[in-house]
RNA sequence: CGUGCUGUGGCCGAGUGGUCGAGGCGCCGGUCUGCAAAACCGGAGACGCGGGUUCGAGUCCCGCCAGUACGUCCA
């Protein structure tokens, strides 16, 4: 069975065909650079990263695009308010970003798309669509999308324009909008905006709406039509149905797969800022190992909402993870060919068919779970385990959390000091192996507790005492 | 109100209509061990409620309850 996805468009699982064998283009709604990244914006880098990596695996070309969205209503204000400039408040949260998903061994897509860098693509776009009967301006600056105009309009989200009539907003619409359900393609400075955020086009001076930049950019990197659009579930609507729209009234094919993954919750809530409970990259990483985060963040099936719990799911991750730690290094121990390069290493069918599945990744942590089960098994009966290790580290290579993995490894401390750490552990582990010998358990078991308190583990085995930091 | 989603053991979470159901955490017992840890073996424990379709439903349909997302310049 070759990879099915689920497609938000067509409600339902299909067969997922690129558009040119071999070649994929996925383009991410990537973040919109207003502050700092929660783990609900890592949900979906992480979604899309595992998706990119088994398409790799399974011999395909990704072309990944994520933009970066660094001008809107909200860096506008939030800017103002600090009294900086728009765009340093902009690029300091984009490096917030770089940096979150740099820690959680998210792979750099192919190209960053700044939408700042856009303009013009996007003005292009924008004439087009006015000539095309599909826009048209208002005051000078104002730009709008005549929903109308396109009789299409919902079918990614599947609504009727007329079921879309807010009721009681109390906001009265601008006076050159023709239509309520009419939505900004460029927007006319307010007052107090800076000169830095506004562009001339042929209709005035101004700036993007939010939609036209995703449109204007997947086009230029991944053409009229591309295979996979992704983004987490609340981009549907508006954002998603708004780009499509304009897109396709430009005569684009554009997304051919909508990929939505859901979001985290907390304490049964999604994670906003207006309820205080957004848990911030940076803080969780301060006391938390990010391959631990990592692994909660991708546990659970993308499409299913996480359930985040601060203080147990990363325990459980822990638990997990250092199961299939122990089990690689003990492995490595027996043979060091289990410490090989797994790019080319056969993977369980078992594996292969969860994430074919809709990127089943749940069902595909069993599998590996069985795997380390089964070498555990081979290791306790005084076999070696290698093809179980190189099979569970490629499993989890796919997954971004190889053990082995440089990116991880290097968190562990340099070799130089690695290595001096082990021969002051050694000492006083051969000190306690005597204190064995003369069985004087009391010396032994207090020279273990000392190592423990500098976060030593000692674990006895047939042939000698191991240590690994914890 | 409209468009959706979710409700599976103490917790997190898979699940194709058909031998009542994965995996992880936790718990209980056992093996190993000076003890511990790890590992392995075994065990207890669940399909929100009510109807319907079917020979047979956690799995399809309807209703209800509960929670939740989005509904135009607001991830």
């Amino acid at each position: 069975m070759g990879l099915h996805l689920y497609d938000t468009a067509s409600r339902a699982v299909r067969p997922f065909h690129p558009k040119t064998p071999g070649e994929v283009g996925i383009y991410l709604c990537g973040a919109t650079v207003q502050g700092s990244p929660h783990i609900g914006h890592l949900r979906s880098s992480i979604a899309v990263d595992i998706l990119r990596r088994w398409l790799e695996r399974s011999g395909q070309r990704v072309t990944l695009i994520r933009n970066v969205t660094d001008i809107d209503d909200k860096i506008l204000a939030k800017a103002a308010d600090a009294g900086q400039p728009w765009w340093a408040w902009a690029h300091r949260y984009e490096r917030e970003f770089s940096e979150a998903y740099a820690a959680l061994n998210v792979r750099p897509p192919t190209y960053e798309p700044r939408a700042t860098g856009h303009i013009t693509e996007m003005v292009e776009l924008m004439e087009s669509l006015v000539d095309r009967g599909h826009a048209y301006p208002g005051d000078p600056g104002n730009v709008w999308f005549d929903v109308r105009s396109w009789s299409d309009y919902g079918e990614l989200t599947h609504q009727r324009p007329e079921n879309l009539v807010s009721e009681e907003d109390g906001v009265e619409p601008p006076a050159d909008k023709r239509d309520p359900l009419d939505f900004a393609l460029w927007k006319a400075p307010k007052g107090g905006e800076p000169e830095t955020a506004a562009w001339p086009t042929p209709y005035g001076r101004g700036r993007p709406g939010w939609h036209l930049e995703c449109s204007a950019m997947a086009r230029k990197y991944l053409g009229e039509s591309f295979d996979i659009h992704a983004g987490g579930i609340d981009l549907r609507f508006p954002h998603h149905e708004n780009e499509q729209a304009q897109s396709r009234a430009a005569g684009w094919g554009f997304a051919g797969h909508w990929f939505h993954n859901a979001w985290v919750t907390v304490s049964g809530e999604k994670m906003s800022k207006s309820l205080g409970n957004s848990l911030i990259v940076g803080e969780v990483l301060r006391e938390a190992d990010p391959v631990l985060l990592r692994y909660a963040l991708s546990a659970v099936h993308y499409r299913s909402t996480l359930e985040y719990t601060p203080g147990v799911s990363l325990i459980e991750a822990g638990a997990a993870w250092e199961r299939i730690t122990g089990f690689v290094s003990r492995a490595i121990q027996i043979d060091d060919g289990a410490a090989g390069p797994v790019a080319d290493v056969a993977l369980p069918e078992g594996f292969a068919s969860a994430m074919n599945d809709d990127v089943n990744v749940s069902a595909a942590l069993a599998v590996v779970h069985e795997t380390v089960r089964a070498g555990n098994s081979a290791l306790a009966a005084g076999a070696a385990a290698t093809q179980e290790a190189l099979a569970a580290r490629g499993m989890l290579d796919v997954l971004g959390l190889d053990p082995l993995d440089p990116h991880w490894a290097a968190a562990s401390g340099s070799d130089a000091s690695r290595a001096a750490l082990d021969v002051l552990v050694r000492a006083v582990l051969d000190e306690r192996a005597r204190a064995r010998a003369e069985k004087d358990w009391a010396r032994a078991d207090a020279l273990r507790d000392r190592l423990a308190e500098a976060g030593v583990l000692v674990e006895d085995g047939a042939d000698g005492a191991r240590w690994s930091l914890r």
